[in-house]
DNA sequence: AATTGTGAACCTCTTCACAGCT
DNA sequence: AGCTGTGAAGAGGTTCACAATT
């Protein structure tokens, strides 16, 4: 949670959202939209129109009554929002399968996240160069880290290392973490730890398979 | 959302913590624990002792007063709660970067998720072996569907062709998907769709550090 | 003495509904 | 006439606090 212009607390679910209406408007612009409602920015996303106006709201009044929103505009400042208007300097640890095909991940370049740097421990791996970056040994990870500006890390490597692989990178001061391993890592204040677990997305699935009494079209997120 | 014992409504962040559980259940086992308290199943999750029983009391009464749970039998409560105490066949759309990775990654494995078939398009990749599975034409989905008996599948090809590929499969009887496409896909009711994002969460900590003023330790989830 | 299971209180998020603006 | 922005109501999720149990 952090503040919006009003002094709200803007929630994760909100944050998450504002990422979704962003890839809408690239969609939109794309087709030659100009100006969107709310209602299409919620048939778009499988949301309301009063939760996309209420999300939008929490960081100032950007829409035009009577019209709807600039495209352009709406993007642009969401964009800023985000923090996404500038690109970010990402190291990515763990030079394992998962890993490697997120060196090369569209998504991430597309959103200005630049994978600079690659650490592995493995004698094998370190020196190998995977779509045209070449893997830096772990050890020296806090020179690699100053040098190349990084303050988002990207962990891709075995639980029993995700703990003190952030501890380490913590200290040679990268501040935001996405952690693949699949286990809660533990960080300071100001440094901040999303879990992404991709065998749990399956399980609520199972769940949903194995229990379902009422159908529904999407479940959570 | 579906129905517990008690006809509770369960909520998606209750099974999303289930699975959490599970893993520490494993954690613990392996270490040697045979019962565990709420309080430290809450501590291996950044969670409260009170959330951790609430959640559990939604499918039963699983603990022992003065006692707390016993872990191998609260592990295979949680496993055919959420239908992993059995195999599920999964078939995977999409054989590129991030598609190739998947089909060999532990996780899935662990936890009963098989990847049975590999679907693509590209004339150049049908035929191919990745991790000792042959990609099939996804010209010919329907009948390799049926043959590997698969109801779960993972979209992993570009955004513009994603609705296409679940809709193809929802006439197949897949009824469950896991979408790493960028984009909402919409699907008849009674049929499952949970969207990974990897670049949303990435924006998630762009956002946090960019607009930062209270620190807290871990976000969303 | 320790710890669960749970109703009630509390807090947060979503939806409603309409005034206000274009 | 159409659509936003938002206070208030409603729904849903989390935490409290304590009786019940071992």
């Amino acid at each position: 949670m952090t503040i919006g212009t009003n002094g709200n607390k803007i929630s994760d679910a909100t944050v998450r959202r504002l990422s979704k209406y962003y890839r809408s408007l690239k969609y939109a612009y794309d087709r030659g939209m100009r100006t969107i409602s709310s209602q299409e920015l919620a048939d778009m996303n499988g949301l309301t129109a009063a939760q996309v106006r209420k999300d939008l709201s929490f960081f100032g009044a950007f829409g035009r009554r009577g019209l709807g929103y600039y495209v352009a505009d709406l993007q642009r400042n969401i964009a800023r929002i985000l923090g996404i208007n500038k690109t970010w300097n990402v190291a990515l640890v763990g030079a394992g399968n998962i890993g490697r095909a997120l060196i090369d991940y569209d998504q991430f370049r597309q959103q200005g996240f630049l994978i600079k740097l690659v650490l592995d421990n493995d004698p094998n791996k370190v020196g190998n160069i995977y779509h045209g970056i070449e893997v830096k040994d772990f050890a020296n990870a806090d020179e690699e880290i100053r040098k190349n500006k990084i303050r988002v890390a990207i962990i891709a490597v075995p639980s029993q290392f995700a703990q003190g692989v952030v501890d380490k990178m913590v200290e040679s001061k990268v501040r935001a973490f996405l952690n693949f391993a699949p286990i809660t890592v533990q960080v300071p204040d100001g440094v901040f730890v999303r879990n992404e677990n991709m065998a749990i997305e399956l399980e609520a699935l199972s769940f949903a398979l194995t229990n379902r009494r009422e159908p529904r079209r999407t479940i959570g997120q």
